[in-house]
DNA sequence: GATGAATGAGCTTTCATTCAT
DNA sequence: AATGAATGAAAGCTCATTCAT
């Protein structure tokens, strides 16, 4: 086994192990353990255990940015946005173990690495929020606050992938890109603008109580039942 | 100071420094230093640093728990839409300690744990899907695939509270329940029907290829810039 | 490169490291590196790495056992004595790396070759001692504890080698050689026996406490100021 | 058993050990096993290994600094050399264990404690240099180089304090006192000026040559045997 | 109840040494 | 002979948890 190979080998197996365990829980004893070679290998391949985990981050960010398109308003728009939550969801799915960890794993890291996954959150929403704004001007975007369409938006992407990650649902591909993309067009809440107003007659907007509930009901609520935890050791 | 109050002030302080440095970086003697109290005195209320968290996350799900109705179809659909979303967003940003906690420190703790607000998520998102259900029948949802409807809603909202407990947004709450409102009923991408048939032609929703780009053209790519990682120790 | 050749190389390089950085910040990657040998080569000429020091420092000994002569009482004395002090002095000035080796990082090692250092010593001591004994029977050395003259030579010379090897002086050999010797021909306190003990009065050697302090007076102290240590990392 | 004495404990514990072992291999270990304490312990009473050294060292040092009386020169300048002689053997003798630490073990430190160390050392010369240039403008020291005189000074006390350290020699302190004072003031090498000059006839200060021998003789050479160093295991 | 000193398992990282090529 | 990748025993340090006072 050559040496770009043992890299790989090693680099599969944090994967592996970082997107089972998150990244504290994850020793650098279990992936070498993985990847069957002695734990003083693993420093012959990388500087510690904080690189490889921002080795791997990193190599996912780059397909990403790899795959997606700026919007080019001038041509097809529906096209490229469709295009675009194609090749995201592609990257992603293709790597559910990344996918987890980015999305949720990747909590008490060094502040600069943090600092590293928001700068590129930000810069992912920050190109979506131009596309839209210019989306706006040639009236393929509904008016409203692009900033918080592209939260929305990505907020949206990143739950399916999250839910595919951890192998709850396995999702035919093209079905998420098309119902994210009817979802992005046109909601699903069908309050026919006519229809709806009349039918609902004066009471309009009514504001609901921010806490609390509407009087005079005994409205339903919802209580999550409680799971039990096992006790284990340590932190 | 009574047992209940000293109960109350270490779990103020767990909050704080658990929202601050994410559940591993927060160790014990944070909290009792921020508390004022003994390290024993922890363990005295406590049994373990993780069931403080525990407790944590827990009450934060009862409180949204109760703050959510459960949509009833006979009566004003939209106004019980906006209420919930109205109710889930009042709950989570009166406390963006927590709410970042749960959405993005929660990470590496024991499986068991995870496993428990796995469910809650899994609860949630039935309970919505079921609406969504409903509320097709009744006419006031699109049709199409609920669970993934309730996925994008979910990951919406996750995302722009997520935003708010990063600190890098501070939105007024009833911008944001509008907004998620109005993307919900609408989406936001605007293509005319009619004109929009038309314009594509009868190639119709020609399936871009989920990898490799359009051929014949060089479509801008988007590479995020790279930071660089500090070092400091260890883990 | 035969043989030989590549094991000068190696102990060249060992010798260099082992100057630079003391015996255990000396790694066997540094000598090889320097050697433009691999590691596995090294290995090859060596046992381990401790016997690479070992061996040096056998040769430095070897050096210094060729150069001083044992001192024949019934030639010129002085001659011999001051030979010696050059012979050992240019086989020490030569080889500064090891000298400093030998004076200052020679320690921490496994007690068998401690051993060894320390039988060294004593022999060169007691071959001095020997040589005071013989000349104090020919009257050209002082009566007195010709161990603790043989102590006193050997620390001068140590300490005066060793700061050429700190490389804080570099000292013309010459002017080393003539001042140790009158520094041991006739010391520099010059207490005129008789003027000297006229001028102190009659209270003569006043003894002065071993600790504490004179009463009555206030005498300067010497308080050596605080450094600051760096902070690395680990041992 | 409380704070105090518990760190008075792994103080005495670190001197003991470090003494034995040197600083290197000298393990945290074997400090808290002598101590019979938990590892743990060690690092609620000192930061890291290093510190434990550091203060050792340094509280060596204040000791020494406190010892050392600036030579008043309009005073009886003898008594006060030996004041100092003495108080500096006083301090040393009494903690062997230290001193052959400050003395042969000091090496492979992080470099800024290795300066802190030399800057000592350097103090303590230039404060004796100091004096002893004074003595010869009072006429009490001989005329020479007065840093060379310095040096030599400080070589013979270290060595004799070594060798103490180094359990070798077990010699009373008043005897260590009077024998430094005595070489001191007039060397040992007596060579009666006008009958030396006389009796060496012309041949005066024949240079012998720097390395190699006295040409026509067979002298005797000294050759170092060799010991005999045990295997144990790495560095 | 409250305290905080003590504990020790466990972690990351280093590096002398080995050995297949 | 030479190489350099692989090894794994140790080391320093952390911190959740315990327990005597």
């Amino acid at each position: 086994m050559d040496k770009a190979e043992r890299r790989q080998a090693l680099l599969r197996a944090a994967r592996t192990v970082f997107s089972e365990k998150g990244y504290h829980e994850a020793k650098v004893d279990d992936i070498v353990a993985l990847a069957k070679v002695a734990k003083g290998t693993f420093y012959l391949y990388f500087p510690d255990k904080r690189s490889v985990f921002g080795e791997l981050v990193r190599g996912l960010f780059s397909r990403l940015g790899g795959a997606i398109l700026r919007v080019d308003p001038s041509a097809d728009v529906e096209a490229q946005v469709k295009h675009n939550i194609r090749a995201i969801v592609a990257v992603l799915l293709d790597d559910p173990a990344l996918t987890s960890i980015l999305l949720s794993h990747a909590a008490g890291l060094d502040p600069a690495f943090v600092k590293e996954l928001r700068a590129f959150r930000q810069e992912v929403k920050l190109l979506l929020q131009q596309s839209l704004a210019e989306g706006q001007r040639l009236g393929v975007i509904e008016p409203g606050d692009t900033e918080l369409y592209a939260t929305f938006t990505i907020g949206a992407l990143k739950e399916v992938l999250f839910e595919n990650a951890l192998e709850e649902q396995a999702r035919p591909r093209e079905r998420i890109v098309t119902a994210l993309h009817d979802f992005l067009r046109r909601g699903y809440l069908r309050m026919d603008p006519a229809a709806g107003l009349a039918a609902r007659g004066p009471e309009g907007e009514r504001a609901a109580p921010a806490t609390g509930d509407a009087p005079g009901e005994a409205p339903e609520r919802v209580s999550p039942s409680r799971g039990r935890r096992a006790r284990s050791r340590g932190d």
